[in-house]
DNA sequence: CCCGTTGCTTGATCCAAGTCAAAAAGCCGA
DNA sequence: TCGGCTTTTTGACTTGGATCAAGCAACGGG
């Protein structure tokens, strides 16, 4: 592994106040791969066998049943997923695959539990992921049971404007038909959805998003911290 | 504090493992109060300063937004809730309501954040806690997402028969409208569900289930450890 | 440069579920 | 036991969103 990616993955609260000769040793044993997009990397139902880490890429995590399917979250670089399902060596509720090409760092659940018995540190960072991820996930179907998909969209233009850091103008993370899975509606909707926010301000011409009034559509939203959040990625470093 | 409820809250998954000293000390600081139906005793938004366990009665907690509300989880006796908000020390997600009159315990959050950083089974069992109600959420968004109000009333169905003992005659857990709201529907829809499960062989006489056909429940439902699991309770003792 | 693939949009239609209104059935407390 | 609650059910209607079926546009390989 090099060493810029180290120093990625140690930079991630999970990671940074973790003795540091836990920290070489957990990632001597970890893998860290490329895949091509499309690549299905875990299957829900499946053990947990290690930690995944995104440091370049995409990656959807999704859930089906019967013969549907819906996202959960995109998991965008770096940040860890299915943290959960390996500190309790259970079955992945998930599936994860890759979006477009990417780099995928695997740790091994074992590893990862040692680690996590003998440094407290590391246990407490945990702790604190985990709530996290929790509360994304909380706020997630909050936005699913409350809101209509029209101001789920909203919500979504406006936490990915702050997340661009304010900017009016800036690109979809990712493909449409995803998006539409993940705020629980389906394409032909998100498109429907967009042509109706054209008429609050919201101009979308192929991946690039434009934001005419802010306002406007922070009214549709009315986003704030107990509904929108980080809920979007599984687990971002802050 | 009664030594009957000391010792159904030491027997909590949360509190079996951790030093008897520290407990004691916690439960020095915790505050133990009944209380009627019909109290909230949590606004979200709030900060939130202690953790919560149900001793006896019920708790609903809910969100709201503009107009409307959602249940999120009901949480029955024995049970602790609202751990993530309180571990990470910030406002709640979820506001929480007695349905009917019951007695909580109320832990600080900064004696739990302490017993956390000195007690290592303590932390551990926070870990296993806290990934336990992540992975409950993680099957609620998927029981929204995926199905239909019909499946998930089946699915809801079967899944109460099983915490009942397998047994097929049960009283619902509360009521109706709680359970409309719990998944995601109006009352009048829940209603309506209940009709047309009339067909599938399942009759509800007042707050009486009697299962006739639990193989066709199971069809429609589908039900499964990826999807279903104890989504329901905020966090419940194994 | 063309052509197939894939992703996105559009329109027509259908259906599940929400809304509104009112009746029925329980559930107390006086 | 009788009103006066709340909860639940019902019916008629509306609507948000899904589905089905074409079009269209963009991209990448031959």
């Amino acid at each position: 592994m090099r060493d810029a990616d180290l120093e990625e993955i140690r930079a991630l609260s999970l990671f940074r106040d973790m003795d540091l000769d836990h920290f070489a040793e957990l990632m001597r044993g970890a893998y860290h791969q490329s895949f091509p997009a499309q690549v299905t990397l875990i299957e829900e139902g499946r053990a947990a066998d290690f930690l995944h880490i995104v440091t370049e890429g995409a990656v959807e995590l999704f859930a089906g049943w019967k013969d549907r399917e819906t996202t959960l979250a995109v998991a965008r670089p770096v940040s860890t997923f299915i943290l959960a399902a390996c500190i309790n060596d259970a079955p992945y509720l998930m599936s994860a695959r890759t979006l477009v090409p990417s780099r995928i760092v695997m740790i091994p659940g074992s590893d990862l539990r040692m680690a996590f018995a003998r440094d407290a540190a590391f246990a407490q960072a945990i702790v604190r992921e985990l709530a996290g991820c929790y509360r994304s996930v909380v706020r997630h179907v909050k936005n699913i049971k409350l809101r209509t998909s029209k101001e789920r969209l909203a919500a979504f233009f406006v936490s990915e404007a702050e997340k661009a850091g304010q900017k009016l103008t800036y690109d979809l993370p990712f493909e449409k038909r995803v998006l539409a899975s993940y705020l629980g509606m389906t394409p032909e909707n998100l498109s429907r959805a967009l042509r109706q926010l054209k008429d609050d301000g919201v101009v979308v011409d192929g991946t690039r998003v434009t934001i005419n009034d802010m306002k406007r559509l922070q009214e549709i939203a009315l986003t704030g911290p107990l509904i929108d959040g980080s809920s979007f990625s599984a687990n971002s470093a802050p």
